[in-house]
DNA sequence: ACCTGAACACCGTTCAAGT
DNA sequence: ACCTGAACACCGTTCAAGT
């Protein structure tokens, strides 16, 4: 259903390397945690927060199940480590003049949304773990661009959360409209069966026509217009 | 730890009624839709979302687990109607002037996001579950009470999600620090011990000193600033 | 340092049956 | 119409042990 991401790319044997027989070529390299965060994201991708199962995950490493706790503490932890990987950021595009912050703080903000649609479990998921370096690192890079374009210290942690906020909302909510394509018809024949209840949102089309991009960037601009720095 | 509902209350033996003895009180009324999500939303509060468990809900039902299923389908069908129960509106102060729409969008939304608070565990549940009648409600008084104030029918449904994202995304925020008091402390290690690597956030004290509240009022106001029908 | 299997205490749900 | 227990196919994790 959901693209895969390619993850660890199965490498040819090396030449030299004892020939293993064709039809059994796990030759599983060396557990180590980079390979299990990874293998943990391509199998949420593939089967969804409820599919993240210690034993689905060893198997598809190729290790007995309680190999995974050396390396990792608990399900909670692979949950964790899971989420800050899918959130490593890549780079902006190289120093931007002052004045544009405000292009700045859009594009890591779009940025910030595209990567958890990518992968979305991750929006329903975040509200609720730890925040990993790459969070930080997200968080801290918002924080100097709105300090930079001379947001005001005592500001600075509102406009943050209000960004954050938004930027939450809007992505867990076009996360969970995309995937329950069920629930989706489910409210839509609910709401036609009961338009006399809900008029206005049944007239307005509310849950099927909805722009997630245009609300995301229009409700952007608002938050920004009242954010920014008084000059 | 986090308060109960009251639930069904305990109601005395009726009098003409066979005495039970007293060291076993458990006059339990028959099951019912009703007291199955009563008694969900009691255990969802005392234990948090992974405390809610088909036998752990029949047992404080006094029935067996199975019985529960000839009430509801299945735990999905346990967590949406819990989610919706807690989400009732207890009305509007009433009638209020057309004037003064801004103050009664801010009012079903606080409302909206009390509620939610009151129940820690509805935060990070709604996003993925379905939409129940009250939640619909919601969403339809919201939307008339825009529509009336003169809010254009092409910008209905962005001013609707652009809302529904702020009160989520505040609600889901704000839920997630209160509860894991735990990450937080993490959070606050990780960060003075590396405070080199994010200097910003460690400066503003961005995961310890937030004020919820003011940002949910501060970002409404500059979504309702924006969303105002000009005139 | 790294990996393992057996075992434990749980889950949600199917089924066939009881009243 | 309503409730039940036994059974099945799963879980995450402890533990004692292997290399």
């Amino acid at each position: 259903m959901v693209a895969k991401r390619s993850g660890a790319q199965s490498k040819r044997a090396r030449p030299g390397e004892l020939p293993r027989p064709v039809q059994e070529p796990r030759n599983e390299p060396p557990l180590s945690l980079e390979r299990i965060v990874v293998t943990a994201v391509e199998l949420l991708d593939a089967q969804g927060i409820d599919g993240l199962t210690m034993r689905r995950l060893a198997e598809r490493l190729g290790s007995g199940v309680m190999s995974l706790y050396w390396h990792v503490d608990n399900k909670e932890d692979v949950f964790d480590l899971a989420l800050d990987k899918v959130l490593e950021y890549r780079g902006a595009p190289e120093a931007t003049e002052p004045q544009e912050w405000r292009a700045e703080v859009i594009h890591v903000l779009e940025d910030w949304r595209t990567s958890m649609l990518r992968h979305p479990w991750s929006a329903s998921l975040l509200p609720r773990r730890a925040l990993g370096p790459n969070i930080l690192g997200r968080l801290e890079l918002l924080s100097r661009t709105l300090s930079e374009a001379g947001v005001a210290d005592a500001d600075l942690n509102v406009a943050i959360w209000s960004l954050w906020n938004h930027v939450m909302g809007s992505t867990i909510t076009r996360a969970s409209f995309e995937l329950s394509d069920d629930d989706k018809a489910a409210a839509q024949q609910r709401l036609t069966g009961l338009s006399e209840r809900y008029p206005t949102i049944e007239r307005s089309r509310l849950l099927l026509d909805s722009d997630w991009d245009g609300t995301f960037r229009q409700g952007l601009d608002f938050l920004l217009d009242g954010l920014a720095p008084r000059q």
